[in-house]
DNA sequence: CTCTTTAGTTATCATTTGATAACTAAAGGG
DNA sequence: CCCTTTAGTTATCAAATGATAACTAAAGAG
């Protein structure tokens, strides 16, 4: 295997990934969020409970910056700070229901934009698109 | 095919690959160029010649604040205009030798972090990951 | 030849984001 | 018990980014 070629593919294959994945986040824009905002909330979404350091390594924030934003969106309601017992420094952090709900509507709307992107496929076409994300997300993006 | 569960799988997929690659070019800080400028060249560099239309459409800028971000790539020498003849309004854009040559540096360093991500991988493993790549670009991120 | 559209520029301002210093308070090690 | 580390907060400042208005100049349509 030419392991240079494969990386132009990598190269290729992830550029369209962020365009593909960008042109359908593009039109979400929610009410007093942030682009920083809305990804902590997806952060959240996906990986609940999290902690602040959490957010602050996985979306490359400063501690500082990270409790500012979470703030923000606390204020708006849309997660919370929950106490864990065994370390008084720490707290998990979860959408409120306000949160959860607004998140849902939007992963609404990406399914919406994603099934017209498969309508036009045949079920064994399905068939590999899921047996290849499944080797790519476990050999490759683990 | 239950195509709600591909969604998820999409989604969990995506973000992995937002993480993987995030991660990848993270450290990457090229003197005086910011984020955005950053985004621009590489856009320039897997897609040249480009447009300045096509540049603040396909990275979702406006016109003027790419004129902007174009304007400063510019006079650090990283790429140039180059006139069409068929249309004097219009203009592609171009690498220099300077920006080529950043480039490639770049480059270089994500194909080592690459490298080193596929290093424990059998050769059937990889002939697997290039298949599925291949599969999810042509039919869905096409 | 005029009118409209397209492609890009320049200037300006508000908002977002990034970076840093100085801080509190709890945990953990010896 | 003291010292160090971890987790997070608050404040502040600079820089990057986004949005908009007003503009030039060429292309294209009728």
């Amino acid at each position: 295997m030419d392991k240079g070629e494969l990386f132009q593919q990598f190269v290729r294959f992830t550029t369209s990934v962020h365009q593909v994945t960008n042109d359908m986040t593009k039109e979400i824009r929610i009410e007093n969020i942030t682009t920083v905002q809305y990804k902590i909330l997806e952060f959240i979404t996906v990986s609940q409970p999290v902690t602040l350091s959490e957010v602050s390594e996985c979306l490359h924030l400063s501690l500082p910056n990270s409790s500012r934003e979470l703030k923000k969106l606390i204020q708006n309601q849309l997660c919370e700070k929950i106490i864990v017992p065994n370390d008084r420094r720490k707290f998990d952090i979860r959408l409120t229901e306000k949160g959860t709900a607004l998140m849902n509507k939007v992963f609404q709307q990406l399914e919406l934009k994603f099934q017209e992107r498969i309508y036009n496929l045949t079920e064994p076409e399905l068939k590999e698109i899921q047996e290849a994300i499944k080797i790519l997300q476990t050999k490759f993006f683990a």
